[in-house]
RNA sequence: CGGGGUGUGGCGCAGUCUGGCUAGCGUGCUACCUUGGGGUGGUAGAGGUCGCAGGUUCAAGUCCUGUCACUCCGACCA
């Protein structure tokens, strides 16, 4: 294409909202315009990556087996009544009314329409197993959008589906899916790690999160120095933690005065006791459906830091809160001198792991002023549940290495879902005997528009984008110095005819602009290639760059054709 | 939802505290000239209901009330 045929509103000013490097350079460079809160137009060369990205993924989905569906954005609310997730997914699902007062909500994730598809089509084990996919605008009422494509509230998303006859065979597709996802990340140039994770609301018993490495990411992943071991700290595990700290003489179990005495370090240096010989009794409020609500309390080692993830899965909450001082209080607990000896009648408390069988502990007395020295929890009955969140330099639970964090950017993820949404919606086959069973599901899902993010936030440098090959908008960036010189323009020309009756996709900077003008466009637009046509034509030569590294080098013009292809 | 901030030509901003005449600046845009290997220089132009509604005043971008939108931090979130 040429660049005064297209729609290229590259600018020297970035937005004054814009933080991260994908936001800034997909605006800059004229990929994106935002439109309002969390919704974003793509341009001609923000449309031509998405494409790409889209393409990658298809070819590796299609030849992995699966089938490619597009199901209806707009979905009755009777489907998500059935489900029971009309109610229980909250505001970001935007729900309407059509002029016969009838509720639809805007789809943000397809579970329901894709089972009522299947179970409508699919009757019988032979048809099993099956694999349904779509790529498609999602639309999720986020209550905070930002960072440019990466949180939208539009947004483009493959989410596929497979269908098997046992748990088996769906544990055979979710392998399926992890290689073919591996696949596309791979064909588009990413440094990403596999990691266990959490699996939230969408629920079901193992997921696994791709997670592109980049520091902007806002997930925090756990990743072990010597094996591949990967985690997202809402899942991680860790080593046994053994502690060289020596355990306190203690003889008895009593109160003890600690005036004032009220955080872990206070309580450290009062007693010279380590911290893993304290208990550290965090307090939160659980929400549960209904509006229901109850204050619960967490037990863990004052060397370890509670993760709410886990805490919030332990007690079965939809999610956790602060608790205010005036809630603790009216529960019979004392901020800054909670802890699980004396508490009062019908307290909830959950222990960590690292606490089972401990002893010569130190905790809150749940009196002012007062610690409990001395606390067994030897032959105790109590709920223990893994609670931590796992730090760096713990040790990996896999091999002798030390593990570490990282920030990355959630890209896909998958789920083995079993039958949590078939069962409910009595989505069933019949099997070998013509007993009736329901599916046994997983569900896989692909940001396809957070991945332009992504590859930015891991491909630029201060001056713009570096798109991998197999996202870039064009190939090639043909940039003619002096449009004026008609020997410079015709040689551009004649390489943008060639290079396209060879299939290569070109941009040819065909505008009457200066040599620094253009260079500074085609560093911020990030094709990988560019062939500079200039001065030295004259004495047969021309330049070719690579947009990372910005590495020149000078090409006989005869050669230039055969130099691209060998480069592509 | 809690706490801050901002709405003024396409974009980025000043002006608002202390009300006053044709609302400025940079950039972009149009035309012509100039320049031609790192966002040239110049001349002349086009372009604004100052977010919206109401109020105070002789007079409102500026003061008051309400409202909407956007945005940042936090909480939340395949």
């Amino acid at each position: 294409m040429r660049f005064t045929q297209l729609l290229i509103p590259t600018t020297k000013e970035a937005p004054s909202d814009a933080v991260l490097p994908s936001h800034i350079y997909l605006t800059r460079a004229g990929y994106i315009q935002s439109i309002g809160s969390g919704l974003y137009n793509f341009l001609p060369l923000g449309k031509r990556v998405l494409d790409n990205v889209r393409q990658v993924a298809k070819e590796e989905l299609d030849k992995a087996g699966c089938q490619e569906v597009d199901l209806a954005f707009v979905t009755p609310a009777s489907l998500w009544e059935e489900s029971g997730r009309f109610e229980k997914y909250g505001k970001e699902l935007l729900r309407f009314k059509d002029r016969k007062n009838n509720d639809f909500v805007l789809g943000p994730t397809h579970e329901e329409m894709m089972v009522n598809l299947v179970r409508q089509t699919v009757k019988s084990y032979k048809q099993l197993p099956i694999n349904l996919y779509q790529i498609k605008t999602k639309f999720r009422d986020e209550i905070r959008p930002r960072f440019g494509l990466m949180r939208g509230r539009e947004f483009l998303m493959k989410d596929g589906y497979s269908f098997a006859a046992s748990e088996e065979d769906m544990k055979g597709d979710f392998d399926l899916m992890e290689q073919t996802y591996s696949r596309i990340f791979e064909r588009l140039g990413l440094d990403y790690r596999i990691v266990e994770a959490d699996s939230g609301a969408i629920g079901g018993s193992g997921s696994k999160e791709f997670m592109v490495i980049a520091d902007s990411g806002e997930d925090t992943i756990v990743i072990c120095d010597s094996c591949d071991y990967g985690a997202n700290i809402e899942a991680a595990q860790r080593a046994v933690v053994c502690t060289e700290a020596e355990e306190p003489e203690i003889s008895m179990s009593s109160k003890f005065k600690t005036e004032g005495v009220k955080t872990i370090e206070a309580l450290s240096a009062f007693f010279h006791v380590d911290p893993y010989y304290l208990v550290k009794t965090v307090a939160m409020k659980a929400l549960y459906d209904e509006g229901e609500s109850k204050i619960v309390l967490f037990a863990l080692r004052g060397s370890d830091k509670l993760e709410e993830t886990k805490a919030c899965n332990a007690v079965g909450a939809n999610e956790l809160t602060e608790a205010s001082e005036e809630e603790l209080l009216s529960e019979g607990l004392v901020p800054g001198f909670m802890g699980p000896h004396a508490l009062p009648e019908g307290s909830t408390i959950v222990y960590d792991e690292g606490l089972r069988e401990g002893k010569s502990l130190i905790c809150g007395a749940n009196e002012t002023d007062y610690h409990f020295v001395g606390f067994d929890l030897r032959g105790v009955e109590a709920a223990y549940h893994d609670l931590v969140a796992v730090q760096a330099g713990d040790g990996c639970p896999r091999c002798s290495g030390k593990l570490k964090h990282t920030k990355g950017i959630e890209v896909g993820h998958i789920f083995q879902l079993g039958t949590q949404y078939s069962a409910p919606l009595h989505a069933e086959f019949l099997d070998e005997n013509g007993k009736s069973k329901p599916f046994v599901m997983g569900t896989y899902g692909i940001g396809i528009s957070r991945l332009l993010a992504a590859i930015i936030e891991q491909h630029h440098d201060d001056k713009g984008c570096i798109w991998t090959k197999a996202s870039a908008p064009f190939a090639v960036h043909i940039i003619v110095s002096n449009i004026k010189k008609e020997e410079e323009r015709e040689a551009g020309e004649k390489l943008y005819e060639t290079l396209q009756s060879k299939g290569v996709q070109v941009l040819l900077d065909d505008r009457k602009e200066r040599f620094g003008f253009k260079m500074k466009d085609f560093e911020l637009i990030g094709i990988p290639l560019a062939v500079v046509i200039g001065r030295n034509l004259t004495e047969g030569k021309v330049e070719i760059v690579t947009r990372d590294g910005l590495v020149k080098e000078e090409i006989e013009a005869a050669e230039i054709v055969n130099e691209v292809l060998r480069r592509l």
